[in-house]
DNA sequence: GGTTGTCCTGGTCGATTGTCCAAGTCAAGT
DNA sequence: ACTTGACTTGGACAATCGACCAGGACAACC
């Protein structure tokens, strides 16, 4: 096999035990199995991480980071009125879940997994932090698209967000009816837009007053 | 140590299955500890059960059955407007979730692992047709105690109902924050209220007319 | 060309796991 | 009292796991 540095073979590693913790599971994820992924053998693993722990948080933050960028990426914003710039907001969010449903069933493994070993305490708070902010964002991005503003704090909005697309990704990982999951969420987003209250009038009026 | 017939044997170890596993994680729910759990030698415990997975597969079955009887057992109804009826119907729900935070983390540990394993193939549809089912009755003890109907599919609502709770739950298991959870559910219960049309007209008239 | 340091090899170790078994114990029925 | 069958015991087994190490291979630099 080619020589590599220690920090290009560290990010291999990190890619070959997402392939596997996402096609057989989190615990399929055993040392022998990334390095036989990367065609690496098998002291390779621990020479470039410490621990095998060590391995799973770096795969925890690979794994958060391309979900946010995944949520954050695509968002194609034609329409000014709040219905449809939520709609295709969740369209493309569902899109992208739909198709990840390997990563998407790692995400929760792992966030169940960080909940009972102490080694990987803070890989569950830091996926929610990330997706909370992540949900912020895209209440920025209808604000400011469709000129409106909440009638409930953002934190709290944001929260109930990354609930409802949880509980539906959940449901629709058991039981796998797409359609479903996509109706709830729409229905979801149409309640979203009762609590988006127009903000054209008083925003005008500042920007005119300024 | 006293001598059991094999069915009460069987239930002693689904307990026991079921205190490790709550305690300290799935993964720590081995044959040997679920043994000492019960103080019982190890070689009991494959004279009750074939499989280490037929013994997970009846934890299952037992951890569902119990979350089920505690969201339909309690439902103090006294309130007959639609807001304060389902209100009073979510405080007891969450209630009843943050009081239990090891068998609902077992649950979703559960059902991932279901998607996972094939031995446990059935366990996580099992949860959801259980969940939807149990939400589909707190529905319908909503409807006859507020005097109202839904301008949503049964199906669709109930659905709805087990994504939010999920979400909320999974998110509380994470952060800890019972106030956030407990306000974002009461807001979906705000909007529950929303989809209920009172049916005190029409249902006076039918029975008027009966 | 030799030296140094980085990177890789593949085998070994102890611990833990599920499974199995030969033997032991005890209560019930004859 | 004795036999039968149900229940229990505790050790042994192979498999798999994370961790470790002595040494080989290679590139870069003096």
């Amino acid at each position: 096999m080619n020589r590599l540095p220690v920090a290009e073979r560290r990010e291999q590693l990190i890619e070959a035990a997402l392939a596997v913790a996402s096609r057989d599971g989190i615990d399929a994820a055993t040392v022998r199995a990334v390095a036989a992924e990367a065609g690496v053998s098998l002291g390779v693993v621990h020479y470039c991480f410490q621990d095998k722990d060590e391995l799973l948080r770096a795969m925890a933050h690979a794994i958060t980071s391309a979900n946010l960028e995944r949520s954050l990426g695509e968002l194609p914003l034609e329409a000014t009125d709040p219905e449809s710039v939520i709609e295709s907001v969740i369209d493309a969010l569902w899109t992208g879940i739909r198709e990840s449903r390997g990563p998407q069933l790692l995400s929760y493994e792992l966030t169940t997994s960080s909940l009972r070993h102490a080694e990987l305490n803070q890989v569950a708070i830091e996926q929610y932090r990330g997706q909370w902010a992540a949900a912020e964002q895209v209440l920025d991005l209808v604000e400011r698209s469709a000129h409106v503003s909440w009638s409930v704090p953002r934190g709290t909005l944001a929260r109930t967000i990354v609930a409802v697309v949880d509980g539906f990704s959940l449901a629709w990982l058991v039981d796998g009816d797409s359609e479903a999951a996509r109706n709830g969420l729409q229905g979801f987003g149409r309640f979203l837009a009762t609590v988006a209250i127009p903000a054209s009038l008083e925003a005008d009026a500042a920007a005119t007053l300024a």
